[in-house]
RNA sequence: GUCCCCAUCGUCUAGCCUGGUCCAGGACGACGGCCUUUCACGCCGUUAACAGGGGUUCAAAUCCCCUUGGGGACGCCA
């Protein structure tokens, strides 16, 4: 048997971190049992949803690589089909015309809070066999006994008493169709089998089994994710930092490394932290998804990045990394350069934004770089530079560049030679040739810069 | 207020369904060490948890109840 599922957000902001969360779980289900997994956009509030937000959704999905099957279904082009379904309940009996206007049915919630009831509609005109008016709505004429039960790929078996439900809006008084009539009325026609959403939506799974059961359809499964927190265990939000999905593109995190994040926040597989995006396929499965909230982890994601980076090709990050270069004036760019900059950085960097910065000083000509104060006091002392001028004429005559090893061992040798430590250099040199105190290995960088780069460098540091 | 959900190291989690192999395992972090030409990487080690209380049982992190704490839902939003 081959499944669906979905990911269904609404266009009213980009694509946060939760929702990838959910979106992944949706595409690993299809994917791990070979089923399809399709986009719907569910922008009936006209008013809230943007084609901006839409565009912002399906580009960090691409990001991501949550491919959906098929063009996207946007629920702002079916309304026709929502009324006709409408129609097809109020004939049947499941539902009815209300004519209470918005303050009429607060005045009732207010009632019922204050009776220490649950606040709902109190089914006024349930039974007054009202036709349509303007601005008349049609409400669901749900079952007043009885439980609703379903059972949930994550939290099990989950039961609700029909009397807690109030008669939902299916199409409110400008004609347009809510929320829960329309997740229905799609997922239905969509063939969608499975649903996996947000915890949020907890309450609305009987409502909408209710409408199934009216219309006569299949039920979905239905499995609620529980929502990622920030890390004062309050609801992820702005204040906590990048929310967006595209921000942490914009920070120097891989997809890949998002992508695996994400997946071990709420999921797991035994003791198993690394996954890559067929393993994660092969091993998914809802049962191993935990039912309680998880705290958003920075230092973990960048944990993963740094793995991630340093499983990367050179030349993949290269192309990646001029976007991360602010005022690239007068920089050495080009790619076969940058990537072979880039393995002395993998190591070294957690994001691509720091790989940037380290690779600022490969980037810069001679006579631009920045010698860091304290690193030149520090190092570039008379008896240093002395020793470096002494030092100079070998790097001059020596030929491989390219061998950094044999550049290495000709430093150790001319020191053997006078009997030196290579501490005696090392920091010297570096400072000479970076312009700080901390960069790759000395000969890589060497070897890096190339034999003219770096015997400017060297002079231009003997007359600091 | 009403209804629903959740609860293992600071964090992500394994274990819970099918009690004993768990004085609770892994990972991130933090701390310490090793390596070393710097910074990293890597490697080694330390730190640290079954929310509390009652049961059931020969035996409970695991099953039941209560308490506490946290969260969510209660819209002509999705």
């Amino acid at each position: 048997m081959s499944i669906t599922t979905r990911f269904a957000p609404s266009p009213t902001g980009y694509l946060h971190i939760g929702g990838a969360r959910t979106a992944l779980f949706s595409w690993l289900l299809a994917k791990s049992k070979g089923g399809r997994f399709l986009l719907r956009v569910e922008d009936t509030d006209r008013e809230r949803s943007t084609k901006e937000a839409t565009d912002a959704i399906i580009q960090a999905m691409a990001w991501l690589d949550l491919a959906a099957e098929g063009t996207a279904v946007f629920q702002s082009d079916r309304f026709d089909i929502y009324n006709s379904y409408i129609d097809k309940l109020l004939a049947a009996g499941h539902a009815y015309w209300c004519s209470c206007t918005p303050e009429e049915v607060e005045a009732m919630r207010e009632k019922a809070r204050a009776q220490g009831k649950k606040p709902k509609y109190d089914g006024h005109c349930r039974e007054l066999g009202l036709g349509p008016g303007e601005g008349r709505v049609v409400r669901f004429k749900g079952p007043q006994d009885g439980v609703t039960a379903f059972h949930d790929m994550v939290k099990g078996p989950t039961a609700v008493q029909n009397a807690e439900m109030d008669d939902m809006i299916l199409r409110r008084g400008d004609g347009t169709p809510t929320y829960n009539l329309a997740v229905v009325v799609d997922d239905h026609e969509m063939g969608v089998t499975h649903v996996l959403r947000g915890d949020d939506h907890v309450a609305n799974t009987p409502r909408q089994i209710l409408l199934y059961q009216a219309f006569g359809w299949d039920v979905p499964n239905f499995g609620h994710v529980p929502m990622i927190l920030g890390p004062d265990k309050a609801k992820l939000s702005k204040r906590h930092g990048a929310l967006s999905v595209m921000e942490y593109k914009n920070m120097g995190y891989l997809p890949e490394a998002l992508v695996n994040y994400l997946a071990r926040l709420g999921w797991s597989c035994g003791d198993q932290e690394i996954f890559s995006r067929e393993e994660l396929v092969k091993l998914f499965s809802t049962g191993n998804l935990g039912s309680s909230p998880s705290v958003f982890d920075m230092k973990k994601l960048d944990w993963l990045n740094a793995h991630y980076i340093k499983e990367s090709a050179p030349e993949r990050l290269a192309a990646l990394l001029p976007e991360f270069i602010g005022d690239q004036d007068g920089l050495k760019l080009d790619p076969a350069y940058l990537a072979s900059i880039v393995p002395l950085l993998q190591p070294r960097a957690k994001t691509l934004v720091e790989m940037a910065e380290m690779a600022r000083f490969f980037l810069v000509p001679a006579e631009a770089l920045a010698y860091d104060e304290k690193a030149v006091t520090a190092q570039l002392t008379p008896d240093s530079k002395a020793l470096l001028a002494e030092l100079l004429p070998m790097y001059e005559t020596a030929a491989d560049y390219a061998d950094h090893k044999a550049l290495e061992a000709a430093t150790q040798a001319f020191l053997d030679e006078r009997g030196l430590k290579f501490k005696a250099v090392a920091q010297p040199l570096r400072v000479a040739l970076t312009g700080k105190t901390a960069s790759p290995g000395l000969f890589e960088t060497m070897s890096v810069l190339g034999k003219p780069e770096a015997l400017k460098r060297i002079r231009r540091a003997l007359a600091l």
